[in-house]
DNA sequence: GTCGCGCCATGATCCAGATCAAGTTGAGTT
DNA sequence: AACTCAACTTGATCTGGATCATGGCGCGAC
């Protein structure tokens, strides 16, 4: 007790409002006791990282709010930011636990987020005696892994423009702000730089196709703010034929 | 008994030359049994379909010899043949099968294949009793997961001819035949095509830079001959520091 | 045989997006 | 306010790979 910095209310997770959302819910109140017994809860200011890229995996981290992106760098010394984000609820670091190797990125919180640390002695513990624990992981493990690979050939098939929009779409469900006229405003949670790797992209080409979107009425972009205006044709943009 | 294809050889898992690389390998002998009894073997010819896109996972596929890829048809009606491909040892489908999926693909044998088929209610049955059959798979998604997302950023990073280089060196390591004299003969296991739609790019883009690394004396090609005569070279290419 | 039909090679041209090079804007600091 | 530094915009230019078009070649069917 007395920590330097503050710690986040250290909560019992049955009380956290995303507990319901996670692959830990569903455990047995002695499990669930150990659990809470052992977790460390901790507020990271926007910008702060949780774990860096190349150190041993030594547990996995709860996300209770906020928003956690994961970076590399690559061979040119570029920080290239993952498509694949922690939003409140997400359990970040399960890979490489599982896979025995070390984070493959870096955790940054892209936004002020308090998140739970869970060891991996008792992850383990846990997994060995909740064979469902195991299976929900699996399970998001499958998610993810379709997504990645759906993602990867997306991105080659599909030019700028598209995937920007798709982008622009997923984020929309998370931080869209819906607006009677049918209209949505975004808040990006990164800036144009990060948005720019997550699609494998450089940044002025991002400049050039948000004038693109702007000239042709579909978004109004003014710094983070994305206001966007006609999404039914974002959407056909996306898929003229009418998905399904 | 008495099928109208010659089924594969039905022998006890125990027996199969692969099995101790499977994730089956470790459970009772009781499992084991039940195992044995439920699965079904069956060879598949050269091009000929296991399982479509779009069909409703039914089970598993463990890969016993041969090989398999998974195609899927993009939306201009093109076949993309993705990247992770399935080996003897492999265990094919079960990641739909997890995330509660229809299959993503259409798996293809790439070459004669032998094939044994795991019906879903039975691997289920297996998972619940067998926490560390769970734990492999999870293991196994996990890692590739990791390399998905690295396969992503590389091609986005790198230019076609390193990814070429990259391809040949890892098929290499499944199909490569040593000579003495240092150089390696590998036999591809796909067409030009398929070549190209598993790295994102056009056949003619293949061809080209297939005749690039040939006038640079880094490989001759010769139908789907390579002969590989300066892999260190190619190493140098694809890292010119020298990792690690 | 030769007919057809994929697969592959090669040339000519085009284009999305990268790269290079200045500016501009904007938030934070002293 | 003036200074800084990073994020962004905009323009000019270059280029890897796509696209379009054509011809050769290997192979199975008849």
């Amino acid at each position: 007790m007395g920590d330097s910095k503050a710690p986040a209310s250290q909560t019992d997770c049955i009380f956290c409002k995303v507990f319901g959302r996670t692959e830990w819910s569903g455990m047995s109140a002695a499990d669930m006791a150990k659990l809470n017994e052992a977790k460390v809860c901790r507020q990271f200011d926007r910008g702060e990282a949780i774990f860096y890229e190349g150190d041993e995996c030594r547990g996995v981290y709860c996300i209770k709010s906020g928003l956690v992106g994961i970076r590399k760098i690559d061979g040119e010394g570029n920080s290239v930011l993952l498509g694949r984000l922690g939003y409140p609820g997400t359990t970040l670091g399960y890979r490489p636990l599982l896979a025995g190797e070390c984070h493959r990125g870096t955790a940054e919180a892209l936004e002020d987020s308090q998140v739970c640390f869970i060891a991996a002695g008792l992850v383990r513990w846990l997994l060995e005696r909740n064979p469902d624990l195991g299976l929900r992981f699996l399970h998001h493990a499958a998610k993810d892994l379709g997504n990645a690979e759906e993602d990867f050939f997306q991105n080659a098939a599909h030019p700028l423009r598209l995937r920007l929009a798709h982008l622009l779409l997923v984020l929309k469900d998370h931080y869209g702000e819906n607006f009677d006229d049918g209209t949505v405003m975004v808040e990006l949670p990164v800036t144009r730089q990060d948005l720019a790797s997550m699609m494998g992209a450089r940044p002025e080409s991002i400049s050039r196709v948000i004038k693109e979107l702007d000239q042709d009425g579909l978004a109004t972009f003014s710094g983070r703010q994305v206001h966007i205006q006609r999404i039914d044709d974002l959407l056909w943009e996306l898929d003229p034929a009418g998905e399904a």
